[in-house]
RNA sequence: GGUCCCAUCGUCUAGCGGUCAGGACGCCGGCCUCUCACGCCGGUAACGCGGGUUCGAACCCCGCUGGGAUCACCA
């Protein structure tokens, strides 16, 4: 019979969701998917200090946010306590384990001066060697102590197949007996982490490359514990352009998920960019649906060079990787109208120019704008942004194009007027129409078209540049392209 | 310092002994056009270095260099 995939999503609660835990989430999210198997949401909150609710709070979020489902939990670590101090007390009992009496004092002088002659920095197993006598002297005398894994002392390896990675190999000698235990009871990482996976019958762990140099230890503990080693499946990091690990402590809410949430990315586009992070297929595939990606993924197309991703906070075009702008805008682009339409709706609500309307009998007018304006946008903030003309007569005129297409020819000021009682007569108000009218004038103006067309452009949207003027001036309406260039001439006397 | 991992355009990457080293983003140019974007066409740009193995190496081996991870009574 075959063994049913099940993996894990296993982040500590110390501070929001960001990009290297979205990127162990996706990936184990997509193998779930990608093999029926399910996926596990499992809190590692033994870290009472760091672990915090609102960050809890904050990772399921930006979970739900990026449409990462999962099968189970989440489970908290600290509601299995009693589990991974059975399983110490079984190391213990059966002997893969033993008591430790070093006190910190000590061992961090040892470590210190290890360090110093460049040496390992190997605990020497002291307690190990301890006698039964021995040990019940200390106990007697109520020395704290904690438990330490009792490594192997012989020649040989423990060596498992990574799936990303290959062959990993360590020495026994190389593997220092590691703590399991506090002194004061605590289970560590490594025995909880270990502990719980067992119990969830785990078949796949995936994780960061960090992980990597603890395998050996953990499955130590697995076959101390007499328990089945799952697989692993290592993925390369996430590195800064220093070619530093990201992190929150250095870069702060750039690496934060709900950080492009909250600038105008849409989910699925962020997982997109985020997955192609040390992710490929043979033909380089770029741009997948939901259903496209689960059946292109596999583990065999992690890489195992580490990929950086290429944020620059001082760059004016791009506040982070152009790469996952560039993603964003295709999808902005090419989705249905009426998929983005609720992130438009976000946006303009937080600008506090939306209307109702829009969801009711004008929600035709709010697609049709939807889909003139956007293949310009990157981000589904432009739309209150860049696009906000289109939404509110309050609205900001670009300097540069009030330079360049109002100022530099005077004569609008009278010519935009009078363009506005033209407009204002035509009783179908079609872009044909409109356009028929202002060549109309231009030629009995003696002036190229574009003058006029892109003087209009600025009065009625405040911008340099954008759609076809005569889809523009549909879209606005003829009110309002009415009320906008009557009012043009207010802007010359802006800028004398 | 010990241990482990890694190394193709600026960035994300394909490549798995014979390719003009492919794609994408960015950048530059052109077409389209009322402007900008989209779209289309074209260009720029890479196998870290040195040894082997081989008729032939980006691909295999060794060394070097460079980068990363880890070495807690954190997770």
């Amino acid at each position: 019979m075959k063994k049913d995939v099940i993996v894990r999503f296993a982040p500590s609660p110390t501070g929001y969701l960001h990009i290297g835990g979205a990127r162990t989430a996706i990936f184990n999210w997509l193998f779930a998917q990608k093999t029926g198997g399910k996926l596990i949401l499992r809190i590692e909150d033994t870290d009472a200090q760091r672990s915090t609710e609102e960050s809890i709070k904050g990772i399921i979020e930006g979970l739900n946010w990026l449409g990462i489902t999962w099968d189970e939990g989440p489970y908290f670590q600290t509601q299995f306590i009693n589990e991974h101090h059975a399983a110490a007390k079984k190391l213990l009992d059966s002997g893969h384990a033993y008591k430790c009496f070093c006190s910190k004092e000590e061992l961090e002088s040892k470590r210190a001066a290890a360090l110093k002659q460049k040496k390992d920095v190997k605990y020497d197993g002291a307690c190990r060697r301890l006698t039964k006598d021995e040990i019940a002297e200390k106990e007697a005398r109520g020395l704290p102590y904690t438990l330490r894994m009792k490594v192997p002392n012989k020649e040989g390896s423990v060596s498992f197949e990574d799936i990303v990675y290959g062959k990993i190999d360590h020495k026994y000698q190389d593997i220092e007996d590691f703590v399991i235990v506090r002194s004061n009871g605590q289970p560590l990482y490594l025995l909880s982490n270990t502990v719980d996976d067992i119990r969830d019958r785990i078949t796949h762990v995936i994780r960061g490359q960090d992980g990597l140099s603890n395998t050996h230890r953990q499955i130590l503990i697995y076959q101390a514990l007499g328990a089945p080693v799952p697989q692993f499946a290592h993925m390369s990091l996430t590195l800064d352009p220093k070619k530093a690990k990201i992190s929150k402590r250095k870069h702060g809410e750039l690496v934060a998920v709900h950080f492009y949430k909250e600038h105008g990315f849409l989910p699925w586009a962020f997982l997109n960019f985020l997955v192609l992070l040390g992710w490929a297929t043979p033909e380089s595939r770029e741009i997948f649906s939901k259903e496209e990606l689960i059946e292109a993924f596999s583990l065999e197309g992690i890489g195992r060079a580490n990929s950086i991703f290429n944020v620059n906070k001082d760059d004016p075009k791009y506040f982070t990787d152009p790469k996952a702008v560039s993603i964003n805008a295709h999808y902005l682009r090419t989705m249905p109208v009426d998929l983005i339409a609720p992130f438009v709706r976000t946006e303009l609500k937080k600008a506090g120019i939306w209307d109702p309307e829009y969801d009711a009998g004008k929600r035709p007018w709010f697609l049709d704008t939807i889909e003139l304006i956007r293949s310009r946008f990157h981000l589904t903030t432009d739309f209150a942004t860049r696009g906000r003309a289109y939404f509110s007569n309050d609205f900001a005129i670009e300097d540069r194009a009030l330079k360049k297409n109002i100022v530099k020819h005077p004569q609008l000021e009278q010519w935009l007027p009078m363009l506005a009682d033209r407009l204002e007569k035509i009783a179908e108000f079609t872009a044909p129409e409109t356009e028929a009218v202002i060549r109309e004038m231009a030629q009995a103006l003696d002036v190229k078209p574009g003058v006029l067309i892109n003087g209009i452009r600025t009065a009625v949207t405040g911008q340099l540049a954008g759609p076809g003027i005569f889809d523009i001036l549909t879209t606005i309406g003829q009110r309002r392209v009415v009320d906008r260039l009557r009012n043009a001439p207010a802007l010359f006397k802006k800028h004398w």
